[in-house]
RNA sequence: GGGCUCAUGGUCCAGAUCGGUUAUGACGUCGCCCUUACACGGCGAAAAUCCAGGGUUCAAAUCCCUGUGGGCCCA
């Protein structure tokens, strides 16, 4: 008897050539049907070098979705894209060349932007074909591509129409040095030695003050009132009293609210619009009319009266001066205090109201909270993220950037009146390059135009990828078979953004939710349960890991190490040892190649004892299946195959495979019971370890890939399970018998089967050589 | 500051919806063993007051409350 396979170990070098048997085959193309099963992938994005391992779990563990999909009967639609909008590259760009984005010719940037995403794609594009993803390759799509922007920026024009869109003034980080509105991400918190100012406040119609302490006198004129902490006995009776501004003259309420602190300065508050993010958070809390007391030139406006025009250094220096020679500061104490502080230029930021493009959605929660009921979250308890947001969601989406490497808002303005001119749908406007394609202005008949110079927040872009896939008004018959998608499989830190946005516009432009199912993943923190970052220097690559243990031994890791929902720990060493199993199995299966298929048999007792096992693995693997959670299914198949298919049945049935002793019959059965066992397990373990179990069932079952086959159906045959603990304790107990007495496992030993297991007898003997 | 979530042998991970067994399995450690699939193996051993405190109960890893510590999102 010699097996088919000759090899002891499995090879992970054997997946180049399963890949490319795929490859060839095109196995994984998708021609659409009536019905589909439709993935909106996430498309990664490109932001350099390590990629995260983490990431790439959670794209194997998609890929499973699809084949677990695929094997259930479904026509499989699994897109591959590439997002490549937005804020990293262009950070990654300056910082690769040197430069600056506002002080480099626009269009140059953009190509040198374009040319390092190319780069990094290249690579992240053979992860992903490595890992074994059955996507759509051949024609993956990119956000940044014309064809891309064209329907970002069309769907932008169709809400424009609709009176979805709307321009407002709201606070924003700015960076007056260089001339940028800056996202919290580039901010850094410095302490910084500054001047904490004890004011005196006289309360309205009275002759009490109240002391209150401010790094930010300057913007007093700005100050719409005074809070204390409800619990701070010290001013509770004052709470709704009106209070004087000292300089200003403005008469302000007294308020209690919780985020007052009573240690710091006097315990009093003044709220400005707008000193620091809770100025703002306050502001739009209470609703306060704001009043601009810094403009984007880092110089005080009219709203600031005599200190107008003055640096805000300045403004501070001359209003602490005046406050004094009025009697009206109490003390100045020299502190060290956490100051925000732009990460490129240096300075402080300021919070500077400034005109931005919005798109609505406070009126929209409702029937997004009505939509969200209806899709099936899996694990259900991440539904609870999403249903928070929407109750937390207090201002429309602000969604124009003043940045470069973005899809360009579509829109030109008059020279003379400022008018506002949206253009047709359907091609991609760059407006700060092109001319306006407009006659004149549909207000003042001027022919003069300029551009918007401003990109798109990159969750414009995001948000319309299931539109994408499904060939929104592009291909209609398409459409209409792939929308709305089946599933969003996505990680659970940006359901507030993506998952989000992509109800919102999906629903403003076609009625409909997205998709019936999002599957949500938690995300990979180090082996400490710390989360991976650059800056901590604790990222682990995923690239070198596939490349040595292959990335059966990869998804397999991930499988069982992964409860789906959760976050995960990702420890080389557990990757590593993981390639164990799939050793076992490769052995498992290199023992039962060299015994030739047979199509059926009649199963004898010990034979019906391990079918009705897997009976039960199938069930619970289909169940695990059902819900996407991989972890269950591996789980399963791994205890099964290694603790009770090997460890017991094998070492059971040898001697009657082997045909000593036994009939031709029972000896069939126990062939066919074998196989039976390991194409069984092979089917159930495709979807997790694509490349081991389709080389094995090529080499022993079928010409076809495995990959087109259907998941196994429980068959509910007679169930034996309970002579399982019985069994394997009677095995052990035979084992260390002999181990006590010094025997070789080869040597004979006299002892009794207990009488449940005689039923087992004829198998049982010859394994231990019972006498 | 608000929200979600987690805490079980040295490490990771089950068990918790529905309270009741000597608390599952893997990795690692140690000992023995080449038994015609596998030493990337087999058999066996040591190793957990189930984060802390309180409550409900005949009975709590499991249910309730409080706290501590980690992770993340939002402010």
């Amino acid at each position: 008897m010699e097996p088919k396979i000759k090899e002891t170990a499995w090879n992970p070098e054997l997946e180049l050539r399963i890949l490319k048997q795929w490859e060839e085959t095109r196995l994984y193309d998708f021609v659409p049907l009536e019905k589909n099963f439709v993935i909106d992938t996430p498309p990664p994005y490109p932001s350099g070098r390590p990629w995260h391992i983490g990431a790439a779990a959670h794209y194997s563990q998609i890929d499973m979705i699809a084949r677990t999909a695929r094997m259930s009967g479904n026509n499989v639609y699994f897109p591959i894209g590439i997002d490549r909008n937005g804020l990293p590259v262009e950070l990654y760009t300056e910082k690769k060349h040197g430069i600056r984005m506002q002080e480099t010719e626009r269009s140059k940037f953009l190509e040198l932007c374009r040319s390092s995403l190319d780069d990094l794609e290249a690579e992240m594009i053979q992860i992903m074909k490595s890992l074994g993803l059955s996507g759509n390759f051949s024609n993956y799509y990119r956000t940044d591509s014309e064809e891309y922007r064209i329907l970002t920026q069309s769907t932008f024009i169709e809400l424009w129409k609709k009176g979805i869109i709307y321009k407002a003034t709201r606070p924003n980080n700015y960076d007056w040095v260089s001339g940028t509105t800056i996202a919290d991400a580039e901010i850094v918190y410095n302490d910084i030695q500054t001047k904490l100012v004890y004011m005196k406040f006289k309360i309205k119609d009275t002759d009490r003050e109240i002391i209150i302490a401010s790094t930010r006198p300057e913007l007093l004129c700005a100050c719409q009132t005074v809070i204390v902490n409800p619990e701070d006995s010290r001013y509770s009776e004052f709470i709704g009293k009106e209070i004087i501004v000292p300089v200003i003259n403005r008469e302000v309420k007294i308020r209690a609210h919780h985020s007052a602190q009573m240690e710091f300065g006097s315990g009093a508050v003044m709220v400005c619009s707008y000193g620091d993010q809770n100025d703002v958070a306050l502001f739009r809390e209470m609703k306060l009319p704001e009043i601009v007391a810094i403009g984007m030139n880092g110089l005080m406006t009219e709203s600031a009266g005599k200190y107008a025009g003055l640096k805000v250094k300045q403004a501070r220096t001359q209003i602490i001066e005046d406050l004094t020679n009025a009697g009206l500061v109490e003390k100045i104490e020299e502190i060290s205090h956490r100051t925000p502080i732009s990460e490129r230029s240096k300075i402080p930021i300021e919070i500077i109201p400034m005109e931005e493009y919005y798109v609505k959605q406070i009126d929209s929660i409702d029937k997004i909270r009505e939509i969200g009921k209806k899709i099936t979250f899996y694990p259900e308890m991440h539904k609870q993220i999403l249903m928070n947001w929407l109750d937390s969601i207090s201002i429309d989406w602000p969604i124009s950037r003043r940045r470069f490497y973005g899809t360009e808002i579509p829109i030109w303005y008059c020279k003379e009146c400022s008018e506002p001119h949206v253009p047709e749908p359907g091609k991609y406007y760059t407006p700060w390059k092109d001319a306006a394609p407009f006659e004149k202005c549909v207000k003042c008949g001027s022919k003069e135009f300029v551009g918007e110079f401003r990109t798109f927040d990159t969750w414009m872009d995001s948000s319309v990828s299931p539109l994408f896939i499904s060939k929104f008004n592009k291909d209609p018959e398409f459409f209409r078979k792939t929308y709305p998608a089946t599933l969003r499989p996505q990680a659970k830190d940006i359901v507030r953004t993506w998952l989000y946005y992509t109800i919102l516009r999906c629903e403003q432009l076609t009625g409909k939710a997205p998709w019936s199912e999002a599957w949500i993943m938690g995300y990979g923190l180090d082996e400490k349960g710390m989360k991976m970052s650059k800056s901590k220097g604790n990222v682990v690559d995923p690239l070198p890991v596939i490349q040595k243990f292959g990335a059966d031994t990869f998804r397999f890791w991930s499988a069982s190490e992964i409860n789906h929902g959760y976050d995960f720990r990702c420890n080389e060493q557990k990757i590593e040892t993981t390639k164990k199993f799939l050793s076992k199995l490769w052995n498992v299966s290199r023992f039962i190649s060299s015994y030739d298929v047979v199509p059926n048999g009649k199963p004898t007792d010990s034979d019906k004892w391990i079918l009705s096992e897997l009976d039960k693995l199938i069930t619970e693997c289909r169940k695990g299946y059902s819900e996407y959670n991989f972890f269950v299914p591996a789980i399963a198949i791994r205890e099964f195959t290694w603790n009770l298919f090997a460890a017991h049945y094998i070492e059971m049935v040898k001697a009657r495979a082997y045909g000593e002793g036994f009939t031709g019959d029972e000896k069939n059965a126990a062939i066919y019971t074998l196989h039976k066992v390991l194409s069984t397990i092979l089917l159930l373990l495709a979807p997790i370890t694509p490349f081991i179990t389709d080389y094995m069932w090529q080499e022993l079952y079928s010409k076809e890939t495995i990959h087109k086959q259907v998941l196994p159906k429980s068959d509910g045959t007679e169930d034996m399970t309970k002579f399982t603990v019985e069994l394997s304790d009677f095995n052990s107990k035979v084992w260390n018998e002999k181990k006590s007495k010094g025997l070789s496992l080869k040597d004979t030993i006299s002892i009794e089967i207990p009488e449940p297991l005689k039923i087992f007898a004829k198998d049982l003997i010859p394994m231990h050589k019972i006498e």
